[in-house]
DNA sequence: GACGATACGGAACCGTGGCTCCGGTTGTCA
DNA sequence: TGACAACCGGAGCCACGGTTCCGTATCGTC
């Protein structure tokens, strides 16, 4: 499958179509934040103000085009995390990193159920999943060291506690920085 | 919308129409089990080894027999928290009863994630939800009485904790009850 | 054992939504 | 400015899956 729609090996694209793939995006964010996963095609292209041919022409099929918004958030996921590592104090680097990566999610729920929903749209964002998972590892590993945080978990929890974080987001009047925080404290170094 | 499929107020079932709702029953279990919500009702009928007319004459359409199953669940549920009053410890009895109901999940995670996927088939547990709830809360408010349990916790949290946690159940290979260990520890009151 | 009520089976119907196709338009380059 | 390649739009195609319909089989009662 091809997984990288972007295709960047051929010349650069023409100005109306590099025009309208950016407004694709920008309509895909925003229907999916408000419909969620099963938004349509359809929506998606009268949003953008283009026909559905368009919106096919830039993006081979209905993943291809989630799984470039997913790629998009995990960059912003994995910038963030670099971003921690430059903060002193271990615990609240990694505690802040969950915070920050929280509301960065919150922003717009429909990727994150698109996201929940099929495995298919994961590989698209893999490279940057990479990314973040190397620089988690390494806070995890420091708060670890400094005894700040109980010595079993583990990287490969933290997409279980986003995606477990993430499905409550979309539960309307919930509050679900209360969950966050009482899975941060779930963290902590047990005395 | 006709929220009970079992119309109690008609005669008896005739015999091979109660055994038919039973193999439907059954087999929806297994298949919701192996294939996750959007297992087909043909799939359904073919395990049941019965036509589809039969699965609809039993339960008006699909929601209504993934809502049978659903409310099934939640008694189990809801019975699991009236033992779980009899514990002596509070903690321990809120505690166990997470746990207990957690792996009461896990047996099939089908229907967990059938049940997160639409809102329509609560609708049919929601006797037994308010039972457990009502439950649920006289233990929450006896460990927060006894100062073992942090007080900002609601029994609101605990759909949210249990849906976060169902989904990360679908996940092969990864230890769920940790991620609900983490939770339970964020759960108790900070000294 | 006969008869009416009840239940069964599964082919077919139909709405939905992803995706294609092609006649027309627009950008780019000489 | 002309010509061609790249791109656009959206009607329509097609597969999928929930639901219906009705001729046939079975149950329970007299």
């Amino acid at each position: 499958m091809n997984v990288d729609a972007t295709d960047h090996s051929e010349r650069p694209l023409r100005a109306d179509a590099r025009r309208n793939r950016e407004r694709i995006l920008a309509a895909a964010r925003t229907v999916f934040a408000r419909q969620g996963g099963d938004a349509q095609i359809d929506d998606v292209a009268r949003a953008a103000g283009v026909g559905v041919g368009t919106v096919y022409r830039h993006f081979p099929h209905k993943d291809a085009l989630i799984g470039e918004l997913v790629s998009q958030k995990f960059r912003g996921f994995a910038d963030n995390a670099e971003r921690a590592l430059e903060v002193e104090d271990p615990w609240e680097a990694f505690a802040g990193l969950l915070r920050t990566n929280a509301e960065f999610c919150a922003g717009d729920v429909g990727v994150q159920q698109a996201l929940a929903r099929g495995p298919a749209a994961w590989q698209y964002a893999a490279a940057e999943l990479d990314r973040l998972r190397d620089t988690t590892r390494r806070l995890i590993e420091r708060a670890q060291k400094a005894g700040v945080m109980r010595a079993d978990f583990a990287v490969e929890d933290i997409p279980m506690l986003m995606c477990g974080l993430s499905s409550t987001m979309g539960v309307p009047g919930y509050d679900w920085r209360r969950h966050l925080e009482i899975m941060i404290s779930g963290l902590r170094a047990a005395p």
